[in-house]
DNA sequence: TTTAGATACCTTGTATCGCATAGTACTATA
DNA sequence: TATAGTACTATGCGATACAAGGTATCTAAA
């Protein structure tokens, strides 16, 4: 059911703030959504494939280097639409619920 | 982003009033889900095989008969959890809207 | 009677998403 | 220098949705 709705969630996250895959799982994980990197890192590629997020290589005090991740004009854009396309799922949803003979 | 969801929306459909396959796309259209036939018919055979439909073959006054499927029991229940996923991915998406820093 | 149209069901192949698993590379510490 | 921790990457699998095509039934018109 999630299937999509992490591509929304991780724009959304990264809206606020610019993070690096290990932190993105991290700061979803406080969201009760359990992600894994073998989801995440592909997810990241394809959104920054689409010209939808950019990163910038930075060092770690501890550790290898970070892909730090944030969003473009472009993504931006896309987040808006995945808000209407998320809101529209919830109004059918509700109309469903509702007056469905 | 609609995978997954076209399950709970046909269950959520279903357990107001029985349909049929065509019937169920139609129904859903009305509440702005676009379904195809190639996607409707394996996903109530899939419900049926788990157990969560059953369905009555009846005649039409036109055409050819038709499958009328019906939720079972275990099928409310079902129902009842994906309820709760839906709520608990809203829930994630508000708290990423707000308070992610 | 035959043909065409509408209705209803089903199957096959393809793309995408999420996950499991395994592997690579850099850093710090023992 | 060997090990543990952190971070990124690649490969293969299963499930969902869609496109496209096919089969069967009934009615009405040619």
């Amino acid at each position: 059911m999630r299937k999509g709705v992490l591509e929304y969630c991780t724009l959304l996250l990264l809206n606020r703030k610019r993070a690096y895959a290990s932190d993105i799982i991290t700061r979803l994980k406080d969201a009760r959504l359990i992600v894994v990197e073998g989801t995440i890192y592909p997810l990241l590629s394809r959104l920054k494939n689409d010209g939808f997020l950019t990163y910038e290589w930075e060092e770690s005090p501890q550790g290898p280097p970070r892909k730090y991740y944030t969003l473009t004009d472009k993504g931006r854009e896309f987040l808006v639409e995945l808000e209407t396309a998320w809101n529209d799922l919830n109004e059918s949803i509700a109309h469903l619920k509702e007056k469905t003979l």
